[in-house]
DNA sequence: TTCTAGTTGAGAAAGATTCTCAATTAGATA
DNA sequence: TATCTAATTGAGAATCTTTCTCAACTAGAA
């Protein structure tokens, strides 16, 4: 499946992206260009983040600010399009859908004449557990 | 203005807050840290660092990512509350209103039971000029 | 005016990300 | 299947942003 997927988009489907794009897809979470390579063993940090440019490119995976320093990164499934929401405190990560999201879009880049190619969104503040704690 | 607005979020009003805080309400645009300090001259860029981590606890600016490798700041002007719309091709930011944003921020935290302090959010594609051109 | 906790400057240090360049490889072609 | 070439990769150096350290300074309370 990677490998069609990476030519589709005119990706060579070498070793090294569909092992990458294969992990990105199982763990559909946000992550850094240093724990994917981590899981990936025998591919340099420095071919992550050209991987990661290339598949930004091509759509298949969004860029993630969670506020901590780095980059996340995470496979952009078009059936589960989702944001999320961040517990300042204890750092939890939620997935969130947000009703009538494609109108919205929608309406602000028409009145803007602006063509929206992506939008990121993130939410932060308490879980329901910090909440009470 | 700049000295009761920091004393009134637990904030002494150093000289250097003072003009950090009035630069940024004049700007009222994402700046990086160091984009700010060349205009502030006598103030180090550690020190801008530090002050902006103090307005972004105080709710004084927001954190901004526009794409680029360096985060912006701008300054939370709550009358104006806006998101951005930034320009792949030329780069240029417009800022922009979300109809009923309140209303949807607040079902999104209550559907998940979480409290949602603050939010990101930042549309990218291409502007008016640059679709045509 | 004095005192003290909080703040700042300067540069070192830490991290994250990108660059360089020689070696390797996917995929097209014969 | 073998050959060829442009694209890709590894490794480490380089760059860039942000944080840390610590001695000197200062706002605001007494």
């Amino acid at each position: 499946m990677p490998a069609q997927l990476l030519q589709s988009h005119q990706l060579k489907a070498t070793k090294q992206r569909r092992e990458l794009l294969l992990l990105m897809q199982r763990e559909h979470r946000p992550r850094t260009a240093e724990q994917l390579q981590t899981k990936l063993k025998d591919v340099s940090l420095a071919t992550v983040y050209r991987m990661m440019d290339d598949f930004l490119q091509a759509g298949l995976v969004n860029r993630v600010d969670l506020g901590h320093g780095h980059t996340h990164f995470e496979y952009a499934d078009p059936k589960h399009h989702h944001h999320h929401l961040i517990c300042d405190d204890c750092g939890r990560i939620e997935d969130v859908r947000v009703p009538n999201e494609t109108k919205i879009v929608l309406s602000v880049g028409r009145k803007a004449k602006f063509r929206v190619r992506r939008h990121a969104l993130e939410f932060f503040g308490l879980c329901s557990r910090c909440q009470t704690a």
